[in-house]
DNA sequence: GTCTATAGAAAGATAGAC
DNA sequence: GTCTATCTTTCTATAGAC
């Protein structure tokens, strides 16, 4: 099995990056050693070296693009008008780009704790940045008067955490479709805003 | 500072696990020595073992602890006769009781992952009981036409994790009380239930 | 660019003295 | 009931051969 010499720097990094993914999104990320990540991609421990000074850096390196992959493709889709439609967009948005990412995803909400200050304080701030742009959408709704919303802020960590919590229980080959499950929680959310 | 011999049995227990939580809280599982335990509670490593068997067993007692005392003390409260009452009892009765628990609360949802499969599966059926209780609410409302929830699973686990979220921020020192975040987010709680 | 080999530290768990 | 000492394994990271 085991692949002796070769040029594949071109390839490497990113199957280091995603076999990392992968088992710490299963297994934690101080649960898994440099040595399982190297069998994943089926090189020898010291390889890994050359692509990251350590395992620390490999962690931040995932959860920072994540964050930042998150807020490239938000704002990439086009603005909404009303802010009915703007919250729509944000939940089915939010839905359907973490249902496709789901270890990434959840790399993101387990190993916060793992990062060191420095590291922390980065993704910290870019989860932040897209806290910030759903409560601008509940803030403009009940200035408008079409939300009912009795603290837009606590609001926001309430769908945040609603909507990412499907990542916990979703299975592509369970009871529910990712549509129908999108179908139900936009109502659920319409609801809520009391709109 | 280092004791040295002493008889403390009743007490050494009870401090192991006490200390365990709050570490395992902080760092996770996976991160967390044995050493480390037994520096907090201020014996040599080989006390541990007179104990807990294993250090994973200590994380199975303390995830299955939680979740029983979870179901005791809601099955202790007194039965409301409407769903719109039982509702409010169940979403008051868990944000207190979670955020009187933080350290247990956070342990129960980062270190499933590292229950072994038997363990694990221990503790899904404990937490499924308590999702079931909640389930059976809104059911109860939605048939009484109190309540106007699209499916009822999806709204158990929607205000699950929005109720469970709270943990992930508040602050005791932070601006808003747990009353006021309580009222806030039953208000929010009853605009989903479409009630 | 990748390998083999290893240094050096730290982990979980146990044995036996007191 | 607790400690000291240690076994054995595993870890991150590096050095140098190819």
């Amino acid at each position: 099995m085991a692949r002796r010499s070769g040029s594949h720097s071109n390839i490497t990094g990113p199957r280091i990056r995603e076999a990392a993914a992968v088992l710490f999104a299963r297994d934690g990320y101080a649960a898994v050693s440099m040595r399982q990540i190297a069998s994943a991609v089926d090189v020898q421990v010291g390889t890994l070296y050359l692509y990251t000074p350590d395992k620390q850096t490999l962690l931040f390196d995932l959860m920072r693009s994540h964050m930042e992959e998150l807020l490239d493709a938000w704002f990439s889709l086009p603005k909404m008008k009303l802010p009915l439609d703007q919250l729509e967009n944000f939940c089915r948005f939010h839905i359907a780009h973490h249902l496709e990412r789901m270890d990434g995803t959840f790399i993101s909400y387990m190993e916060l704790r793992n990062l060191e200050p420095q590291n922390h304080a980065v993704v910290a701030d870019l989860r932040g940045r897209y806290e910030d742009e759903l409560e601008a959408i509940l803030k403009s709704g009940v200035t408008s008067g079409q939300f009912t919303v009795p603290d837009t802020r606590l609001a926001t960590m309430a769908l945040i955490a609603m909507l990412t919590g499907i990542n916990t229980w979703f299975r592509s080959d369970g009871r529910l479709s990712c549509e129908r499950v999108t179908e139900t929680y936009w109502s659920m959310v319409r609801q809520l805003v009391g709109a």
